[in-house]
DNA sequence: CGCTTTCTGCAACGTTTGGTTGCACATCAC
DNA sequence: GTGATGTGCAACCAAACGTTGCAGAAAGCG
């Protein structure tokens, strides 16, 4: 079984500079673009844009206050997100431990057998 | 404590086709890029640009079988990033709790709340 | 054997995305 | 008012994801 993964919010979580980001944003409560650039290697800009997508997905959203645009954490949906890395990671490691197990069980049957670990050819 | 996560290994699981590629090797057990592509809504370049990626960072290794290019799951590795999937998960599900509670205690504070100095209203 | 099929790899190309710079506009402080 | 700070928009660049097209190698079959 697939688990049912929101595509959305797993490309939302999966850039770098955007999980600093929330990072950040759960680490002060809240920020600006300006001040969420100050802590990362990339301009006010990308940061801005990288806002959008949040906002879009709706782990964030913004308050104006004067000039400044205030980003927060939205925590249900982020909690959302946070729940499917929890099942994606749940679910393959089920399967693994599976794998594992069969795997065993093979070895275990034909024991001294001819096994064709063939090492990883590394280029 | 911001949680040292491998950023190669997370963009390469944060691809949506890459991690449909790594539940079709789990459940098969091994897999080409012609077989992979079949059940998926990519070429069969795609799939074999994507499953060098996957080679690059370890989650798979390659075989040759006669003309064939088997590629099956490197357990170890991806238990690895399913283990980092994990680590974050748990660490901002830590902070997100620790911010509800906060919050609520702020809540209970000033319990009325008649505030209005640059304080984020929620609705 | 030779021909066809199938599987692979490489190259060129288009589109989206993360990043940059530059500029115009709004707001706060003086 | 003027100047400093914070924002948004547009143009542009590079890397990544995806495509088509083609050439070569191993298996199958007359």
């Amino acid at each position: 079984m697939t688990v049912a993964v929101d595509d959305d919010l797993w490309s939302a979580v999966g850039d770098p500079t955007r999980r600093r980001m929330l990072d950040l944003l759960l680490a002060a409560g809240e920020g600006t673009a300006t001040s969420l650039s100050e802590h990362l290697p990339v301009t006010r800009q990308a940061v801005a844009k990288h806002l959008a997508v949040l906002d879009r997905v709706g782990l964030v959203h913004v308050a104006p206050s004067g000039r400044e645009m205030r980003y927060r954490i939205d925590d249900a949906q982020f909690a959302r997100a946070v729940a499917q890395l929890a099942a994606v990671g749940t679910a393959w490691d089920a399967r693994l431990a599976r794998i594992k197990s069969i795997a065993e069980a093979i070895q275990r049957t034909h024991d001294a057998a001819g096994d064709a670990t063939g090492e990883t050819t590394k280029e």
